[in-house]
DNA sequence: GCGAACAAAATTGTTGACAATGTTGTGGGC
DNA sequence: GCCCACAACATTGTCAACAATTTTGTTCGC
């Protein structure tokens, strides 16, 4: 965690408290449903309520609190429905990513997913699950950027920001990380060969499995 | 337009400027990469420059401005490659609400989107281009609705309040709506069998044409 | 003992003023 | 004549105080 707060180095307010503010709901600090108080988060992170609520209306859009009117801010929690209803949205708008990339990545961004699937394979053979689940979301995110869909990787990235509760409790189910593993190296192996509608089909197969995981 | 600024009634003022400024930008009645300057919007809203500055962090969230540290706002231009980019998104999205809705739907709603299909059917023969883009517009957003898919639909409309300029422009080529209309009626077709692929291949060939369109 | 009106506290919404930052125009030095 | 420092201006960022709203606790009547 970084420092403190600085009131005056120049360092612009509502970006500290945003970013702070932001990385507390992401890293769990916050219980799920916890109310949110402008002055306490202003007294807590060194800069006025004014600042701290242009971050709430901004972590708003992104869906990370909700704003009641007159009733104040708590953090969103994500139902089970609700992280069916986003990973569906992730599979297509990922398929969309992968299909790209599969036709625009350069020969050693390729290399790259092919290391990226090795390590993989071999943090599921070392049984190292926390490791494994980095591996995974560095694989998705490398997969959007080689794609160059911006406008898909800023939707992608806020629904991601909506799922760490989720994706933390998925990541430590016993066997999940192999058959999640196979899936991913199909991935790869689609995008290595340069074929979109392979490698759409093979991200939307991985996140179909997700959601039937995160069905219970 | 609606009538002017009512500082007084107890409408949330934010709401009230959020609103009103929305309108406006979707309506073209800000030109495109127009500059914002709080303090005239708030004089023109009859709010002060917080609820202005509340109302612009939101449209940026939502993409309709850009907000520059220091500098100011101004209506964010979306240039043709942006509109493919973005179009292809709402691709693969209202694919998935297609899908969806073609299993979902009750048989009331099939109907009405029937009676949508007769409609366009109507509006094109009878060369209205107008009134055509208005049903298509229609048809697009109960697909949405039927499909349920709450997270969806937010990012659609999302999307959607982006290519406003873009959508204007397209309506009016000639030839145009007749292309369209039969890709619109096979989705429509595709929904009333019941049939979840064949309607997202519908919606995708659809939207595929509709780039194709955009790219001249 | 229970419910409704009422008062008090907590919290958000709004306002106007002030500070910080970036932009533009101007004059001196070369 | 051209370039750089500098000052005046415009605009956004921040702040502390005030108003409006909702929630909570209390008292009165039944």
């Amino acid at each position: 965690m970084p420092k403190e707060a600085r009131p005056g180095t120049g360092e612009q307010a509502k970006q500290h408290a945003l970013a702070q503010l932001r990385q507390a709901i992401l890293h769990g600090e916050m219980a799920p449903a916890q109310r949110l108080v402008e002055n306490e988060l202003a007294e807590q992170f060194g800069v006025t309520r004014a600042s701290i609520r242009a971050a709430l209306i901004d972590l708003e859009a992104q869906g990370l609190v909700e704003r009641i009117r007159n009733r104040g801010s708590r953090v969103r929690v994500v139902s089970v429905e609700e992280a069916v209803a986003i990973t569906e949205c992730r599979m297509v708008l990922e398929g969309l990513c992968a299909a790209k990339a599969a036709v625009v990545a350069s020969d050693e961004q390729l290399a790259e997913l092919t290391d990226l699937g090795t390590a993989m394979q071999k943090a599921v053979s070392g049984g190292e699950p926390v490791t494994y689940s980095e591996l995974n979301h560095e694989l998705h995110a490398r997969i959007r950027e080689f794609s160059g869909q911006l406008t898909a990787v800023e939707l992608l990235e806020r629904l991601n920001a909506q799922l760490v509760r989720h994706r933390f409790q998925l990541a430590l189910r016993p066997g999940r990380p192999q058959q999640s593993l196979n899936e991913h190296l199909a991935m790869i192996e689609a995008i290595r060969a340069r074929d979109p509608q392979a490698a759409e089909s093979a991200v939307r197969a991985h996140l179909t499995s997700v959601i039937d995981a995160l069905r219970d």
